[in-house]
DNA sequence: GTAAATAAGGATATTCTTTATCCTTGATTG
DNA sequence: CAATCAAGGATAAAGAATATCCTTATTTAC
């Protein structure tokens, strides 16, 4: 059970349209260039963003992405689920139901317990990941990049921002 | 991103072995004849079980499965990751490694800020189902199973246990 | 107005994982 | 000695992830 790499992908995007300032997009093209990733391929993780109402888009030259809102409003577990989507890693198929014993027509009341518990662990997992603010991100990524590469990087992004 | 099927198979056979009488054994056969699961398939869920040392086996007629364990000293977590293996879901491909802005040669002083927040996600999911004893689960079962299902599907058990 | 650049999205292909099924082997029981 | 079992190897089918290619409509810059 792994998740798709494009929401390893999806998560430095916003990292870097989070800098970017206000009203100028991102194109596809320089995200895809600045992390060395297929840039169709990318454009999907992006269309993504978009349909879940994360980031606005802008067409022709100097058109691309931007975010919908402040990176203190926008959380991972957002941009998580807009890529990966919102069904539980646990899917029941409720095999209790094949007990031989059963009587015929018997209902249950409520989902499987082992579900319930595995749905809490799921639960947990999106507790954390809604803890954690884009906004967070980027204060640890400032203090951790060096002072020259995440200006050159900053330079980089604003000479092909739109 | 979804969990195998064999992991809700293993906690529901983990949870029918628990109610095994000491000594007593209980074949793949049964097992999946119970739960109405392809037995051979099943059969791989048990042997990583026991790979796992979390099950005990015997061979030969009156042979199978039982725990290796006390319900109470065996956790979800420990199944579920018998199963599904202890890898964690958010993989990190260091894309920033890509970052045309980076000096040559530069190199990383820690993991990427991006994957730890993952990471720490992936360990809260662990620590609820660490949390979560097999005997927990059978005590829910208890008392949410109808007395007369409850029993005749011990007997059902008990008439194939070796 | 026109050419270039863009997002959106449909179609297709490739690779990998999951979900099986089948068969052999060696051990155990009655 | 025949039946039953776990273990595990080999193989196949189905589905998901990972791409690539192409068309369309929109916008910008000139």
């Amino acid at each position: 059970m792994i998740l798709k790499s494009q929401v390893e992908w999806a998560l430095h995007c916003c990292a870097i349209l989070a800098g970017l300032p206000d009203g100028r997009y991102l194109s596809t093209k320089a995200l895809a260039e600045f992390h060395g990733l297929p840039k169709e391929y990318l454009s999907k993780a992006l269309q993504s963003l978009s349909q879940a109402g994360l980031v606005d888009t802008a067409l022709g030259p100097s058109g691309g992405y931007r975010l919908a809102k402040p990176p203190a409003d926008l959380t991972f577990l957002e941009i998580v689920e807009a890529v990966e989507g919102q069904q539980r890693t646990f899917v029941c198929t409720n095999i209790r139901a094949n007990n031989p014993c059963r009587p015929k027509g018997y209902c249950e009341s409520s989902p499987c317990a082992v579900a319930r518990i595995m749905w809490e662990a799921d639960e947990a997992w999106r507790e954390k990941l809604r803890g954690v603010k884009l906004s967070d991100l980027v204060g640890i990524l400032s203090k951790e990049i060096p002072p020259e590469l995440w200006k050159s990087s900053f330079e980089w992004v604003l000479e092909r921002a739109g």
